[in-house]
DNA sequence: ATGGCTGAGCTACTCAGA
């Protein structure tokens, strides 16, 4: 079972490049964030050409997020916390993996910046009451899968440059402590407890050459609940997409679970 | 490097991203 997160930047402006790589890494599940439209104008039809069921919640010109997925899923839900703004940042739904039921949930955390701004309350505010809301379900169901643009920088080694980023809303101690608060209810950030060492990046900007030089972040992660550590496969950060013509900034970041 | 580049909505320019 190959499950797959991509911030796409637009789902539309990117619908060639998503379904190349689709054909390409050929995933049961694609988690994607940022689509920045409607359900109405989500191109439903070319994922189902290729064999698959997409569940969205978008809205318009920013953020949304959507599910793709080759089998069904039930108990989509759109409401999994309750966002402030009416922002379209989370869906969850249920995968059955053979006697295990697992909480899938796709996440486009707020940016937050600038900091000292009600931007980067409404960040803070919005992880509060996501982890209050993971708190309650992981009492229920001890099997959840986390994944998304978190928007944040979890570790020093989790970028090119520091220092740039300690005082940043992706990279400041305050935010930092929020997703570490995660964790401990009892999750693993699956790349990290892979890659001890291993300094990868899943975002690149699109100024100044940053791809070229490997300026980069890695923003994007899967958190997988210590109940499912022992189903962990492979967990892979695939630069490819990130170099081809009209990239997204993000790149994908890839989870082979038994 | 609080910049520069990209997309949406709309057709001139602002907002947002990280």
């Amino acid at each position: 079972m190959k499950i797959i997160s991509w911030n796409v930047n637009s789902v539309r402006a990117r619908i060639t490049n998503i379904l190349d790589y689709i054909k390409q890494s050929n995933p049961d599940i694609l988690f994607l964030q940022e689509i920045k439209t409607q359900d109405i104008s989500f191109p439903h039809e070319d994922f189902k050409n290729i064999g698959y069921n997409s569940y969205v919640f978008g809205q318009k010109s920013y953020n949304g997020v959507a599910i793709i997925s080759k089998q069904e899923l039930d108990k989509i839900n759109n409401s999994f916390i309750k966002d402030d703004l009416k922002q379209s940042r989370i869906i969850t739904a249920e995968l059955k993996l053979k006697k295990k039921k697992i909480e899938l949930i796709n996440i486009y955390v707020p940016n937050g910046n600038p900091v000292d701004t009600e931007k980067y309350e409404y960040k803070k505010d919005w992880l509060k009451k996501f982890i209050s809301s993971i708190k309650k379900r992981i009492q229920k169901n001890s099997n959840i899968l986390i994944a998304g643009d978190f928007n944040i920088i979890p570790e020093e080694i989790d970028v090119y440059d520091f220092k740039r980023y300690e005082n940043d809303a992706l990279g400041r101690l305050e935010i930092r402590k929020k997703y570490r608060e995660l964790i401990n209810l009892g999750f693993k950030d699956v790349y990290r407890f892979k890659n001890k060492t291993k300094q990868e990046y899943t975002f690149w900007d699109y100024f100044a050459g940053s791809w070229q030089k490997n300026y980069g972040m890695r923003i994007d992660h899967f958190l997988l609940s210590n109940s499912l550590i022992e189903n962990i496969k492979t967990i892979n950060i695939n630069k490819k997409p990130r170099s081809k013509e009209k990239p997204s900034d993000h790149t994908p970041i890839e989870l082979e679970i038994i």
